[in-house]
DNA sequence: AATAAATCGTACCGTACGGTACGGTTCTGT
DNA sequence: ACAGAACCGTACCGTACGGTACGATTTATT
């Protein structure tokens, strides 16, 4: 049984050694992280790395756990918000979003996770859609929800309108940048896209004027 | 040296090794392609496939670019165009691209190329890239430019507003089906998405009606 | 300080895989 | 029909990796 996952809270010394691992897979992909790479990374036994992890999935799972935990969910809104403010939330999510999904580990990860993706069980996959996903889904969900409740925006199936947003942002941007097509990651456009993004999501999801004030 | 992949020309023999090779890898992703599994599935011999494809990653290399010789170029378009024959074939794309994304081979060779995309070079997605995703490129450009050009949509950066449609199109579907998600893969939403799709697209970048009988 | 637990480094084992070699067989060209 | 090439099946080699074992060393506990 591959070593406990739901309690991620991971001692000092493993959470340096799940560190070296990252950087390891980071730098060569899966091929490079073995088992005994990661030790010598990390200045630890392999007999430490099985005692910890159970396995080499273990390892990986509790990488990916690792990773997740590391990023802080947000609480944005909160505060009143006019239509200027909501589009300005938009777009801060949107670059965030642009830059979490170019980052380097996440990148890593997911690779790490398509790659493994037809082995029956699918658990990485999962772990990673669970732990990394849901924040951001949600948050956007959050903050279209409130857009909503103000009558700045009007949809009816909020799945259906926060995945056209997401596709509105991200395009094809993620798998290009999965298969390492150089071109695709230059975080100075983020900014620009992130903007249009916005910009056309407004235009088909917008309440008018006249609708903004009061009722239906 | 891997072989020689510019001419993609296979004899009859060597495309049923690809096709047991291709049936290896979606069944059992990367790690079930072996050397000696693909000799055995196929009833030849390892030194047949060294000889035909080098080594592995020849194999690899082979294994898209047969299966991108097997997908026919589309050159739709040619007859005359109104705006609703226009909103078909957007929709026919649509619907097309979604369908060849959730594809089994598909999606089994762009978790191959994605799981070895940080090796240096990246011949494998690269390879990818230009063999089956340009002429799903060029399809869609050609129809944008046609519609440009009869007064059915505007637009000022051509590659922008196809990737607009892409993310309007895709979502993040396709990286959800990399990744395995079981409710991703269910064909019969992908009418409603492409409808749904080129309705929100038109809604961006059609012509106003004024616009459409004439000039600027 | 003494004892127990945890960890390190290294060595070891079994297996699986990429790649090669070779004898026997089938196909091809003349 | 015959020679030569292509090909199949199998066996073989070296290596690399996952996983285990163990003595030496460090760290924690009392």
């Amino acid at each position: 049984m591959t070593a406990r996952i739901s309690d991620d809270e991971f001692t000092p010394r493993q959470s340096a050694v799940l560190e070296c691992a990252l950087e390891l897979l980071v730098a060569g992909g899966e091929k490079a992280l073995t088992t005994a790479g990661v030790a010598r990374a990390a200045s630890c036994s392999k007999e430490s790395l099985y005692k910890w992890f159970g396995d080499r999935d273990g390892l990986l799972a509790a990488m990916i756990a690792y990773q997740a935990s590391k990023v802080r969910a947000f609480s944005d809104d909160g505060g009143m918000m006019d239509a200027a403010r909501f589009r300005a939330h938009l777009v801060d999510f949107a670059h965030d979003l642009l830059q979490v999904l170019a980052g380097d580990v996440s990148l890593a990860l997911n690779r790490l996770a398509i790659g493994q993706a037809s082995r029956e069980g699918n658990r990485l996959a999962r772990l990673l859609i669970e732990r990394g996903r849901r924040r951001i889904d949600s948050r956007a969900c959050a903050l279209l929800e409130a857009g909503m409740r103000r009558g700045l925006i009007r949809y009816e199936d909020r799945d259906d309108v926060y995945h056209t947003l997401y596709g509105l942002i991200v395009r094809d941007l993620h798998v290009r940048m999965l298969l390492g097509e150089e071109g695709a990651r230059r975080p100075i456009h983020f900014a620009d896209q992130a903007e249009r993004a916005v910009e056309r999501f407004l235009a088909l999801f917008a309440a008018r004027e006249e609708e903004r004030a009061g009722g239906i």
